[in-house]
DNA sequence: AAATCAATAACCCGAATGGGGCATATTTAT
DNA sequence: ATAAATATGCCCCATTCGGGTTATTGATTT
């Protein structure tokens, strides 16, 4: 048996979710929420064993009340399920701890299924999430950077200094440096941590 | 129709997928290889498009021949089959350029629908990779670190000098500096490129 | 043949950074 | 109430870094 927990403002979304749920043998909707403020309240007292859960709620949002929730209870499994499919709310989310992210045109079914696959350990997204999510890992080099200057920036990512690269790769500090200072024109950026930042967040080198 | 290409060593492996492939309306099996030296060497004559792809083949890895794959034809999708489910592997083949992940296990049925769903811009993966993904994204804050220090480090990820955090943090100069030096010493670090390296590819601050 | 780009290397100089020690409130835990 | 942890601040000093300028060599392109 899972135990469900539902967190969404429509009030007909979440009603059809309950019944849902509740009309499926091995799943049962313990608690309805229609904002994470009262959730918060009362989560500690009857904890569910996955949560659904809504980001576009009136007060706190979803991202922030999954942050609380994951901080009082980490064991409890949350699924997103939202029409939001840009890219900076579902990273957001996925950063604060959800397991899965549906939109919210999912088949009834699938959405036992999810709530099943999440509790088995899985992670359940739509195609297009994971997709959004597969490729963000996708290495992107910077196409002004020459073959040189890539392997220098991606020495800056391990933390080396000027003369440590200059020793792995063979030539003077100097040249490391000038090496550099072109990076830092073509990123635009004006520091060894500010070139690391970029590098990494943009993925234009192989960690 | 989708045109699917396999590149598995193991032969028994290879024609049972060929006839999985071959035997079901819709997909057809267009060419098999063994390794990628081959595989690469005719790829651009017939381009599939998705490729079924082992990783641990005999000469060039899965991986390092994704990468040249993708570099000629980078259209194409490229599922991994495989028995590794080690943190490297995969994250080494999605930053390759992988667009899914399964391990050798799944079902016959499941194979085929991931082949339809990574076609129809999904990203399919085993549960266990799915959720090993998504957890990839999740904060993980260094337990020693204050939550000052904390603050302070992702100042520091965003590329900011010394006089930049304090001026943000309402601190002086000299107090960036103190709480610097004891993330320095609790990160084991010695430079701010190193303290920003570490604090990304650790996820041990909210970006 | 001329021109452009990439990679190499050097010099100067001032600003930023990193390591050491020391000190004092304030908060938290015992 | 007292001890420990945290946040704040300052000093000294050596090293690293970042910006500017210039130059040579080889490869690629026009």
């Amino acid at each position: 048996m899972i135990n469900v927990t539902i967190i969404e403002d429509d009030e007909d979304i979440r009603k059809s979710l309950a019944i849902l749920v509740n009309g499926t043998a091995g799943f049962e909707c313990i608690n309805c929420y229609s904002d994470c403020e009262s959730a918060i309240a009362e989560i500690e007292s009857d904890p569910p064993d996955v949560i659904l859960m809504d980001i576009g709620l009136p007060g706190m949002s979803g991202i922030e009340g999954m942050r609380i929730i994951k901080n009082k209870l980490p064991e409890i499994d949350i699924l997103i399920l939202t029409v939001h499919e840009d890219n900076q709310r579902v990273f957001e989310a996925l950063c604060a701890g959800a397991c899965g992210y549906l939109i919210k045109d999912t088949q009834p079914g699938k959405l036992l299924d999810a709530i099943q696959e999440v509790r088995c350990g899985g992670a359940p997204m739509s195609s297009k999430i994971a997709r959004m999510v597969v490729n963000s890992f996708k290495i992107n080099p910077h196409e002004e950077l020459t073959n040189r200057e890539t392997e220098v920036l991606s020495q800056l990512c391990k933390g080396k200094s000027y003369k440590m690269i200059a020793d792995t790769l063979f030539i003077s500090e100097e040249t490391v440096r000038r090496h550099i200072k072109n990076i830092y024109k073509k990123l635009q950026v004006g520091s060894k941590s500010e070139a690391v930042a970029k590098a990494l967040k943009e993925r234009l080198v192989s960690t």
